[in-house]
RNA sequence: GGGCGCGUAGCUCAGCGGAAGAGCACCUCCUUGACAUGGAGGGGGUCACAGGUUCGAUCCCUGUCGCGCCCA
């Protein structure tokens, strides 16, 4: 019995612990043994994070393939995980250490400290999982992995060694971002570029051997800045060599003012002359540019901030006592003082000393850092990094040659772009969560890399011939370093696993734009490295780690506007799964993705689809009141009924328009193919059209409709499954109370593969019948005709007036007609209506306003008219004639004919509305085929 | 500066070479025996602008103007 109510709060959780207890979603199901196999690899969501509306659409997406192909027979593993998310979880329990006021991490030590994230862990690391299960996500949750879980730790370890015994991971001193609130490295991808109101300065360094003086320019050079504090750690001056105002300066040297430090004069085409004051400072330390600079040719590299990016002197050994200036001992007090004070202090000390020029506006961009939102610093410090310029060729290579390809395919671009380009890597972190890196060094600094801290040991004594002690290297790795095994570390790799041969590589990675260089591109670098098809006799097969790469876009508010705690806008997935069900946030989601379009979601839009649900769970409560109970061993081919060929035929064209929307990923149009068969097909046609049979009398043709509904109805069930699948799982259930027993449930049940149903002449027969109806409703609505009305059918030929006959039950409950009958011709005082080439007359003498008929009929005049004379220009046009294709020329003729016959018809109504209260209307085109398919 | 994308009905978006589409919103009507979380009908668009290619352009090309995003 199907309650009255879908109540999707009563019935999800039921659902979702039905799945799991018959281990519905478990991968390598024994009698699947044979089938292909199907795998997707979740985007591990952070531990720390909570289901948003980006994981909602991401997931969702990933549930219907899975269920899709899990329906399709295919032997499922959409694998499930979290991530360590180090910098983020950190920041967590570092967070909660200080509102219970309990020591700080440095005071409890790296071990202690560790212990507590991973109580952290196992208390609330499982939020985001429950989360997805509430949404429906069919992962395989016996399989559950965690970045930092022994095996894939192991996966870890062995990854680093052998890319650092290849050379492809080295450690280096350069310049990397420096996160002075976190105190760690960052990679390139964690800075983000902040447009900043700022200031121009530019600057007076006096030229060695004269005498400064403010008002002789021969005397100093003027160098532009946007970071005047850095200048304590300048080692030259940059000019361009081909800059004919400060050429002949080249080679002489300026002394750094504070400081006293002899610098010198360089030629280097990186100092553009259009920019500033054409002559640049030159900070090593302090700027990626001047690095390079400063590399090219040969200058010292003055750090002058501490890790916290305070002013620090401990560096600046390049003073030697006879350039020390008398104001060193003032600029020393600037010890300690914070980067920020520090430019204050110091422009305010060079504008008293006349050494400012002037200071511009200026808008420039400052790299913050995504995590903790301080501006980053350059700094100059010893990092591993991974050499991904080499890793990166196969991984262009594979994508170029088609073995993996991005859905939409102009992301293709974005990620050639970014891996022709592609800088070293910096995977170390200054952090203690995450993965340890398995270096050690001996006491003279020589770095043992090993699988473990035995290994390393081996080998140092063997290096120094004796027993020595080690020091472990205290970084951990890049959260993203993990990240990018997911695909096959969670397979078991390093060991040979039955999983590994069976599931990788992957069938499709489904993920957001956002982060296809954080992890995409380094899944394929790693993927492509590390798991090679090996080939006896041959040289290994490259093997991509996913064929398809579909790319999502964002979930924004009903406006338009990101998502941000801070603007308040943030729906909570949850809160709509609770008050609509997690089937119409699905559905909703599914229906607006996308390829080239953010998804705006409001609540409405959620609303409607529940709407959708409750419609649907009606229909199903129709079917049951009537008696429809699913038939064992019927066959949709032996229907007699015209009726039931035609809602058979309907359900293989839906099924077969859904199935191939989404083999190709068309979520939208699979979900709105869905509904529309649902709604506007199933709902509004079949239901109203069997209701004569259904509770008529007792016999074959009501059996065989009552079958049939059922039959239907199951395959829409099927049909929705993917979409919506605790509302049909539920339906699934409760009409197996009655007819035969279910094999299983409905998530390891049979897609509908449908043929052989398709039937032309029923389509033809229920289409005239539904357009009949139709148009008769249009011309009611028109009228405001509230009064049942009668019927004729004028010339009729003997087949429709049969036709009508048998449907008149139906057309007079539903068009609201009191009898039909037939004539030879239209009775007078009549409205013609043209359905499908044959005349239905409402004879209405003296029933409407015929000066509002007049009207229509002369606007439908007009309409014809235009369509004639466009139809004939092209009729009339040579070159159309001689180069349009034959069947468009056709079908213009096709088109000038019936607008031809249109416009007699309306001709003959006019005149005899003109004549004496004789009306006859042609329906206007656009409603002439009010149904078929088409307009479905 | 380089790249990608978007400007189609009031709103959100399909369509991407042969007569402008959907959903929502809006208006009118309907307590019809699954459903008012419903049913029926209707109005509403020089497809951003300007050139070009074509027999024919919302659709292809070029440019302009707006709006996003990514990279430097």
């Amino acid at each position: 019995m199907i309650e009255k109510t879908y109540q999707p709060s009563e019935v999800e959780g039921r659902i979702s612990q039905a799945w799991e207890q018959a281990g519905a979603f478990k991968a390598g199901r024994p009698e699947r043994a044979q089938a292909d196999a199907y795998s997707i690899v979740i985007p591990p969501p952070n531990v720390t994070g909570s289901l948003h509306m980006g994981h909602a659409l991401n997931n969702t997406l990933q549930d219907v393939l899975c269920r899709f192909e899990r329906m399709r027979g295919k032997d499922v593993l959409w694998q499930p995980g979290t991530d360590h998310a180090g910098i983020a979880t950190q920041m967590v329990v570092e967070r909660q250490l200080m509102e219970q006021q309990q020591p700080g991490r440095r005071d409890m030590g790296r071990e202690k400290f560790l212990e507590r994230v991973w109580a952290w862990k196992a208390e609330s690391g499982g939020t985001i999982v429950n989360q997805l299960k509430r949404l429906g996500a069919s992962c395989d949750w016996s399989r559950e992995r965690f970045t930092m879980d022994e095996g894939l730790s192991k996966a870890v370890l062995k990854v680093f060694v052998e890319l650092y015994r290849e050379g492809l991971i080295y450690k280096d001193k350069r310049l990397v971002n420096w996160d002075p609130k976190l105190l760690t490295a960052i990679s390139d991808l964690e800075v983000m570029p902040v447009e900043t109101k700022g200031h121009l300065w530019h600057l007076r360094y006096p030229i060695e051997g004269k005498t400064f003086n403010a008002e002789d320019p021969s005397t100093f050079i003027v160098v532009a800045t946007t970071r005047p504090e850095t200048m304590l750690g300048d080692s030259a001056v940059a000019v361009h060599p081909d800059d004919e105002r400060y050429k002949a300066l080249i080679g002489k040297h300026v002394i750094l003012p504070l400081v006293g430090r002899r610098i010198p004069i360089i030629g280097d085409e990186y100092s553009d002359p259009e920019k500033g004051s054409g002559a640049v400072k030159i900070t090593p330390a302090h700027d990626f540019n001047d690095f390079e600079v400063g590399k090219r040719h040969g200058l010292p590299q003055i750090n002058v901030l501490t890790i916290e990016a305070k002013i620090t002197f401990a560096e600046n050994v390049f003073h030697q006592p006879d350039q020390v200036s008398a104001d060193f001992e003032e600029t020393k007090k600037l010890e300690g003082l914070d980067r920020f004070a520090a430019r204050k202090a110091i422009v305010a000390r060079l504008e008293e000393m006349g050494l400012v020029e002037k200071i511009e506006p200026h808008t420039n961009v400052v790299p913050h850092g995504d995590r903790s939102n301080v501006v980053i610093e350059p700094f100059l410090t010893d990092q591993w990094y991974v050499n991904a310029a080499e890793l990166v060729k196969p991984a262009i290579a594979m994508v170029r040659e088609g073995k993996t390809s991005f859905v939409p395919k102009n992301w293709e671009a974005t990620y050639f772009n970014w891996m022709e380009n592609i800088q070293p890597w910096c995977i170390s972190r200054q952090l203690w969560w995450g993965h340890q890196i398995p270096a050690w060094y001996g006491p003279d600094g020589k770095v043992f890399v090993a699988l473990s801290e035995a290994e390393a040991q081996t080998e140092a004594d063997k290096h120094y011939g004796q027993t020595t002690a080690l020091k472990r290297d205290e970084d951990v790795l890049d959260t993203w370093f993990s990240s990018a095994l997911w695909p096959f570390s969670t397979l078991g790799w390093p060991d040979k696993t039955k999983e590994l041969e069976r599931f990788y590589p992957t069938s499709v990675l489904v993920t957001g734009f956002d982060i296809i260089f954080f992890w995409v591109a380094r899944m394929m670098m790693m993927g492509l490295h590390f798991m090679p098809k090996e080939r006896p006799g041959a040289p290994a097969e490259q093997i991509v780690p996913f064929k398809d790469i579909y790319i999502h876009r964002l979930v924004r508010d009903a406006s338009g506007a990101k998502m941000s705690k801070s603007k308040g806008n943030v729906v909570d997935p949850l809160g709509i799964i609770d008050e609509f069900g997690a089937d119409a946030l699905r559905f909703t989601l599914m229906r607006a993705v996308a390829p080239s379009h953010d998804i705006r979601l409001g609540p409405q839009d959620v609303e409607n689809n529940r709407n959708f649900a409750t419609k649907l769970w009606n229909a199903a409560r129709f079917v049951e009141f009537n008696g429809a109970v699913r038939v064992e061993g019927f066959d949709p081919k032996s229907a007699k009924e015209t009726l039931n060929r035609w809602i058979a035929h309907e359900t293989q064209k839906a099924a077969a328009e859904i199935t191939a929307a989404i083999e190709t990923y068309r979520f939208s149009d699979a979900a709105g193919a869905a509904y529309r068969f649902v709604w506007n097909v199933y709902c509004d046609w079949y239901v109203e059209l069997s209701k004569p049979v259904l509770t008529g009398a007792d016999g074959p043709a009501k059996d065989e409709t009552r079958a049939m509904a059922a039959w239907a109805l199951d395959e829409i069930i099927k049909l929705l499954h993917p979409f919506m699948p605790f509302i049909t799982e539920e339906l699934w259930a409760v009409t197996a109370e009655q007819g035969p027993k279910r094999g299983a449930m409905l998530a390891l049940s049979d897609w509908p593969a449908l043929a052989g149903l398709s039937d032309d002449k029923a389509e033809a027969e229920i289409g005239w019948v539904i357009d009949l109806i139709t148009a008769i409703r249009s011309i009611r609505a028109e009228m405001n005709l509230n009064a049942v009305i009668p019927v004729v059918l004028a010339g009729a030929s003997a087949t429709t007036q049969d036709l009508v006959q048998r449907w008149a039950d139906v057309i007079k409950r539903l068009a609201r007609v009191s009898e039909i009958s037939s004539a030879a011709t239209a009775p007078a005082g009549s409205v013609q209506l043209v359905v499908r080439g044959e005349v239905a007359a409402l004879p209405l003498k003296g029933v409407v306003d015929l000066s509002a008929e007049r009207a229509r009929l002369a606007k439908e005049m007009q309409k014809a008219e235009a369509d004639i004379v466009r139809v004939d220009a092209k009729l009339n046009n040579p070159n159309f004639m001689a180069r349009a294709k034959e069947e468009v020329v056709e079908e213009e003729k096709e088109k000038r004919e019936e607008a031809v016959g249109r416009k007699a018809k309306i001709a003959e109504a006019l005149e005899r509305l003109q004549g004496g209260g004789v009306t006859s209307l042609s329906l206007p085109r656009n409603r002439t085929r009010v149904y078929p398919s088409s307009a479905f």
